[in-house]
Formats: structure tokens, C-alpha cells, sequence
DNA sequence: CCAATGCAAGAGCGCTGCTCTCTTTTTTGT
DNA sequence: ACAAAAAAGAGAGCAGCGCTCTTGCATTGG
């Protein structure tokens, strides 16, 4: 029934399509300001309001683009991550974080969509949340993985943060001690720090070896969330 | 000789910040990319192009901003530091960190300007670096204060980082040892991904109790430094 | 076969940053 | 003191933007 539904919606999924890889080469090119529906529409060869029958404004063909941009650093992650599953703990973290930085820097204009700051009034609907928890589900695995394996040593953590702890245990982190989840979302956000700061300029005569020194910061998060020397 | 040089450049002087009053109020409301220059000229009973007898461009106007939100975050740091100065390096410490968060959470969308997605195709003047340094220079300032008087221990460093780290400590860490210099750097980083991740929305549903979390963060930070518990 | 639907096109509204020209006002040099 | 020069404001205008509305055409399903 769905192999031909008609001409038409075979030619709506591809002119969809064709919107979103025009409009994502405009913000590779230029980043998120400066994409233009009319200048996509006109690329397209088409008329800017015959665009509005595929995406009704501008920010639903950005939300798109953040969708996909958030599944491509996922799926970059997961794919380094593949490629060194039988490694230890400490070996696979990295991997992964290294993934995300190559990836931002491969893709400086989408990593400023998703992890940059958000579009002004705009807030991200319900459908970007689970390809936004892709990387942070990997971390969170190595964790858990190590945890399992007793190559894990619980950091340490404050009588005050023990309700806050437990809910994330119960919200996402599973069978993870409460100590190793407050870190590992201390470390998360931390690893994007370090990306941030070195795709938009702020390590500019502060940092110059930026790899070597990016793989030794992410070895510490890694340690600090509890993961040991393997 | 400076005090009453014409009422046109005192007229100046006054135009110039009145544009900027009014443009920090619109960023403040609605965010950088709804920053209009002809709104602003509107609102001060002027005509768009008399703007630009003050600010070349809409960019120019931008830096002015950038420029004055890096001096109020690193005055509030400051201040802050200042209230606690004789305190250990650890309290010191979590004093500028707790207070770039709160500078942030109450002026999102300059915080956003400075350090979410720089303006695509914008390369910040050098105008922009001293101001931005401020806080930086806190974090070195407490760091060097806690080596002087013995409470620091040096966090490991691996080999090839130690001619970066002997750059980091000639270009603008003095005194420090070159682990604590790379160490510095990295939670000055880490530190912002704290922030930003909790302004940009990416704590929702994932941090509650974000003071708390925040405050064990940083101490966390510090203790990677080398700093050690008061 | 024909009515209903989907789609493209075009005109148009109000907004933007920015430039150019023209007039008025203030400062400066002789 | 007066003319030349510099600075500032006003207004019109250009090209671009997101978005809406109406109109004609093609495809589709009963």
C-alpha cells in the first residue's frame, strides 16, 4: 500500500526532502541566520510561498534541520563508540567524546543550532528530545557498563543532592549509584564546554595543541565521573 | 580642556549611550536577532539613518554590547570575589562561579550573546578580549594565591601536554605550575558548558534542584584544579 | 466524469539593514 | 567676525526578508 500511494505523495516526501538538504546547505554555508526560505525556494526553482505547503514558517524547517542535526552527532557518536565497543571503559568514553568534537567541527553551524543559544523565543517541541538523549544514552551506558564490571568508583556526593540524585536514578540512569549520575550529567555538560569554547573562538591564543589537550580534559571528566584507568 | 569641549561632542557622548541604554533593553526583551536598529531609532524619536552617525552597523552596535556584557559579567564576578576575599581559595572559587550563574540567569540574552553561537560570519575585534578576560583572570588569580600559600596540589599531566602547558604558563599564568595552567583552562570551560546547558533548556527535565547541583559542580571544578578543601 | 483536494504562482503587506542626498547646525581657521 | 569645513539629522529609496491571500491548474477519489 505505502510501495506507490500515487505520484503525489511520492513527490511530496522528495520535494520535502529537497527543501531540507537546500536549507541545510545554506546553513553550512552561512549558519542559522542567514537561512532564507526565499533563497531556498529560489535555489529549488520554485516561488517562496509555494514553500509554506511543505514547512508552515520558518522555524518548523529549522526544528527539522535540529532534528537531523542532533540524530547526525548521535549517530557519529555511536558509530566511533562501534568501532571500540570491546574496549575498556575509559576507551570508549573518549571515543565518543572525541566523535562529538569532530563532528562539531565538521559541522560548526548545526552544533550552533542544537547546543548554541537557542533561537529567541523559540523552544525546541517535544520531538527533539529523544535524538537530542542519543550521545547522552552512550555515556550513560559506558557507565552503567563499568559499573556492572566493578570499574567504577563512586565519586563522592553531598548530603544535599541525595533527593536530586535519587530522582535521576529513577528518571534515566537506571541501576547506576546516584553519585555516578549527578556526575555523569555534570560531566555532559562539561564535555560541551570544552566543545563550545573551541568551536566558537574562546580557546583563540589560549589553547593551540586543542586535540591533545581536548582528549586529556575529557580523560579527567571521565575519571571524575568514576570510570577508572583501564 | 575635556571638561565642557563643545555641547556637540557632550551631545554626542549622551546619544551614543542613550542608543545603547535602548538597544540593551530591546536584546534584554527579545533577544539578539530582534535587536532592530530602526526600533531602537524609533523609540529614541529618531530617524534610522541618523543611527548610523553613531554605529556603522548593526554589528557595530552588537560589539558595543559584547563588549559592555563582558565587563557587567566580569564586574559581578568581581564584586563577588571581593565579598569573600579573605575566605579560602575553595569558597573564593565557588563565589565567582555561583555568581557568573546568577549574572547569567538574569540577563540570558546577553549571556547568550557573549558565549552561545556567535553571529554567523562575526569574528569578534580585538577590542572584545580584555573585557573577556576578567573572569578568567579571577579563576587565575584564586588558583595563584592557593599555590603561593601552599594549598594547591598539582593535578597530573600527561607528556605531551607539557609544551602546551609551558606556553599556557609564559603567556598568562605566571607563576603556575603548567598542570595547573591546563587544568585552569579546562574548568573555565567546563564551567560555562554548566551554565549554558541549564540556560539553553538542556537541564529540563534532567536537573531540578540546579543550585545545589551547580554548587557541587564547581566545587568538583575546583578540586580538579588542585585546589584543596578548606 | 466530475467534484474535491493538493499544489504552484503571483501580488502584496509590513518589516529589516543600509545608502544617498539634502538641509541645518556647530565648530574651526584666518 | 566671518567664511569654510565638519558634523548631525531628515527623508526617500533599494533590495531583501517572513508570511498571507487569492487565483488557476493538475491530480485524485467517488
Amino acid at each position: 500500500m505505502s510501495t506507490t500511494q500515487g505520484a503525489r505523495a511520492r513527490a511530496r516526501i522528495e520535494v520535502t526532502a529537497a527543501i531540507k538538504d537546500e536549507a541545510r546547505r545554506q546553513l553550512a554555508a552561512e549558519g542559522a541566520s542567514k537561512l532564507s526560505l526565499r533563497a531556498v525556494a529560489r535555489e529549488l526553482g520554485m516561488v517562496s510561498s509555494a514553500l509554506y505547503r511543505y514547512f508552515p514558517s520558518r522555524d518548523e524547517l529549522l526544528t527539522a534541520l535540529i532534528i537531523d542535526a542532533y540524530d547526525s552527532v548521535g549517530e557519529a557518536a555511536e558509530v566511533a563508540h562501534a568501532e571500540v565497543a570491546d574496549a575498556g571503559p575509559l576507551r570508549r568514553w573518549i571515543a565518543v567524546c572525541e566523535a562529538v568534537r569532530g563532528w562539531a567541527l565538521a559541522h560548526p553551524h548545526e552544533y550552533a543550532l542544537i547546543y548554541g543559544s537557542p533561537v529567541p523565543g523559540y523552544v525546541a517541541p517535544e520531538t527533539t528530545v529523544p535524538p537530542a538523549a542519543r550521545v547522552a544514552l552512550l555515556l550513560i551506558g559506558i557507565a552503567r557498563d563499568a559499573h556492572r564490571s566493578g570499574a567504577l568508583t563512586e565519586p563522592p556526593l553531598p548530603a544535599d543532592l541525595h533527593p536530586e540524585a535519587e530522582r535521576m536514578v529513577a528518571d534515566f540512569a537506571g541501576d547506576l549509584p546516584p553519585a555516578v549520575a549527578v556526575a555523569l550529567v555534570a560531566a555532559w555538560a562539561e564535555l560541551y564546554g570544552l566543545v563550545s569554547f573551541e568551536l566558537f573562538g574562546q580557546f583563540r591564543q589560549v589553547v593551540e595543541e586543542r586535540e591533545v589537550f581536548f582528549r586529556h580534559a575529557v580523560r579527567r571528566l571521565a575519571l571524575g565521573v568514576g570510570l577508572v584507568d583501564a
